[in-house]
DNA sequence: AGCAGTAACTTTTTTTTTCAAAGCGACTTG
DNA sequence: CAAGTCGCTTTGAAAAAAAAAGTTACTGCT
């Protein structure tokens, strides 16, 4: 993880959420700031669930993602990229096509999303 | 749980993440947006973490935090207790005090809210 | 050839959400 | 009395998301 260049380090951001949980031993301690950081801003749990599913093109992802704006799918898009949890293939063409998947980070999300699906299923309420 | 009665639901939201999300059996599903419909919005994630400490009272709560507006605390606290996730007690006093807690529903989020923190140290680089 | 459709974005404007700061009433302490 | 804390509420500013239109690069149809 550490040979990964992280760009979205040197983008300060205001109320990181990385600063922020008491220090402690229970669930909200520094390690979930950092799940948050991406978890807690709009659409990216979706998205990553949904490329759980499979690797999928843009308009696919953005039509399986269902209700999100263009420009924010590919601000996302980037973001996760930048962070290694999705990759970003892109065939020459023609016509040209991108394709994302989860990347060996993204994908090692996946139980822990199974998880808050389960915990949905059993205690939240059909909408 | 049916038993609790869900106001948030007679608020049209738009864009609502619970219609989102390709009708499947991966971790991309109804349940996820689900969960999302509350974890995909700022600080949900990380109120509930530090809840999951123990009760805590209002500002006790947003030094915990760290880092949130009152305001949006606020707001919070109250679309959580709507949804059943915390306990709102109120000691009559004087002074008065106010303490939330994980209800039941919340507790049970804590092995997933886990799961992520345990991804975040394995995955993502700190700070 | 032109047209319409799709893909993968980008840009602009509008709307919504979050932030920062101040405020309020109810207390407690020195 | 003043100053502090609590648990919020209010207001206006800043940031994020939404909505709509746009661009380039194709494909397929008439």
């Amino acid at each position: 993880m550490s040979s990964v260049p992280s760009e979205a380090a040197t983008k300060v951001e205001r109320s990181s959420l990385t600063d922020t949980c008491a220090s402690g031993t229970g669930p909200c301690d520094e390690a979930l700031a950092r799940a948050f950081q991406f978890l807690g801003k709009r659409w990216n749990g979706i998205i990553l669930g949904t490329l759980a599913n499979g690797t999928s093109g843009f308009a696919e992802l953005r039509r399986n993602v269902g209700g999100i704006a263009d420009s924010v799918l590919a601000e996302r898009l980037n973001e996760l990229h930048e962070a290694a949890l999705i990759i970003r293939s892109v065939d020459p063409g023609p016509p040209v096509a991108v394709s994302y998947a989860l990347s060996p980070t993204g994908t090692a999300l996946v139980p822990a999303l199974q998880a808050l699906g389960a915990w949905a299923t059993s205690n939240l309420p059909p909408s």
